[in-house]
DNA sequence: ACTTTGTATGCGCATATACGCATATACTTG
DNA sequence: CAAGTATATGCGTATATGCGCATACAAAGT
């Protein structure tokens, strides 16, 4: 995307639709209770205190758009991280976000 | 975020803040075109095809969330990017995009 | 075949937000 | 101070999406 030719309007799409994926706090909880390894739906509706419906939602809609891999087990269905991308995505925004609050605080703080 | 304690619930708002941000496809348009350097109001209006208005309110969105800076020069309004880890941010997802797209490319070309 | 356990999904509601339109504000110039 | 140019904003509407609730589906055991 930089210092490259400007993306088409469908990738445009396409990378809009990637980050909207992520814009969802109970979303960003199910990845961060992945980044240790495979768990099973009853365990991260344990882990983040969703509604087992609304985990199942969340977790299709990061399946389908390739960020969680699923894999059934007898009765449980395991899931985990398939896009390892997620994990400096994850970094640089955490990051970027320490350091914009930083120099927020500073300004208090003088 | 990775390998390190769980984000708290605020924080967690916060990188989903960011990432929604990011999921228009107008406001990426933006960015892209605020990639070579700084631009007027008008001049990101012309570039992208938007309305003037909507153009302004996405310019305000990406500024207040300090992805953009804003300087004033007589009657022109310059956005420029202020944060640099969005160029980053970008690539990663442009790269992933591109590695899973081929991936599909090639269960239908065997 | 019935029951139990684990997971997915249809439905309705509430909320968020992108867009177009019109208008208001900021700044410059005559 | 009036007119013109550049940018911002209030408002209404259409659409998207997250959530809870109930229920359907899948797999295993009895």
């Amino acid at each position: 995307m930089a210092r490259k030719a400007p993306l088409s309007d469908e990738a445009l799409e396409l990378v809009a639709r990637r980050f909207a994926v992520l814009s969802e706090p109970m979303r960003l909880r199910l990845i961060q209770a992945l980044f240790e390894g495979e768990r099973s739906v009853g365990d991260l509706v344990a882990a983040t205190g969703g509604t087992q419906g609304n985990v199942s939602r969340h977790l299709q809609t990061l399946t389908q758009a390739h960020v969680l891999a699923r894999r059934r087990e007898g009765l449980q269905v395991f899931y985990s991280i398939a896009d390892p991308s997620i994990f400096r995505l994850c970094e640089l925004v955490c990051g970027s976000l320490e350091k914009s609050l930083t120099r927020q605080a500073d300004v208090f703080a003088g």
